[in-house]
DNA sequence: CTGCATGCAAACCGTTTGCATCCCC
DNA sequence: GGGGATGCAAACGGTTTGCATGCAG
């Protein structure tokens, strides 16, 4: 159920961003995709990314990771996995932990929800700002 | 480590705020509380209302949730526990699962950030949005 | 009297949308 | 030629912030 909606043009402006966002680990956020993606084609709109990001994602061709913190976040890695944000300076890294495949089920029985999927986020401190953070007071 | 932050008044306002946050189970959002608060305190602001959430979740005096939909959610039950969002109408429910605290553990040995906590955000359909889905073509 | 807390309104920021134009089929 | 895709700019919704006033210690 649920099929991955049609099938999706691939325009320049697509093919791009898909491109510049398979190129990082990052997890950007549409603007800085943008800013990525602008690089290259200099007179995109920031509506444009937006809206191929919304599509691409709807499709499942990248993934859009809606966690803790203002911005959503794009990953063009779409196997499921997890994710920590680091509580400092917000960057967002893939957690390598096997997926929790029997979490869903117990949570079946446990709610009267029809479950469709889950997420597990972790927050922590990253390797970079702990450094920083040794140096000063507090933060 | 990471003591819930020194002191906070209790001023009529956060009390109030406190009072109606927990007299509801249903995770409601800065509005949705300024809406309830105002009730009982017409001329409140909404700014007050947002400073005071955020300084309340610092201390630890309850929960914001951060999950998956645009804005942020508060629960006064400030016990761990995990949530699902109707991915139809946005609803947020506790879920009723153990905590999984061996999972930081993984975490933390898997990763090379300094693991503050995790969350588990399940997505589903709602008991409501489901029969509202049985008498509908599609969404 | 002093400083934190409040109400109010304006600013902000990320995202969405309407519209005219463009380009591909 | 027609329909979707784009660029552009304006609108939007949620949240934050600056500031003058108010109130509690």
């Amino acid at each position: 159920m649920n099929a991955p909606t049609p099938m999706i043009r691939l325009t320049t402006q697509r093919q791009i961003i898909l491109e510049e966002l398979a190129k990082v680990k990052s997890h950007p956020t549409a603007s800085e995709l943008y800013d990525m993606v602008r690089k290259r084609l200099p007179r995109i709109g920031l509506g444009t990314v937006y809206r191929n990001l919304e599509l691409m994602a709807d499709n499942g061709m990248i993934l859009k990771i809606e966690v803790g913190g203002t911005q959503k976040r794009f990953d063009a890695f779409t196997d499921p996995h997890y994710h920590i944000r680091c509580s400092c300076c917000g960057k967002v890294d893939d957690m390598n932990l096997p997926v929790l495949d029997d979490l869903v089920n117990s949570a079946d029985q446990s709610s009267p929800y029809h479950i469709i999927g889950h997420h597990v986020e972790f927050t922590g401190i990253c390797p970079d700002c702990q450094k920083n953070q040794e140096n000063i007071t507090t933060h």
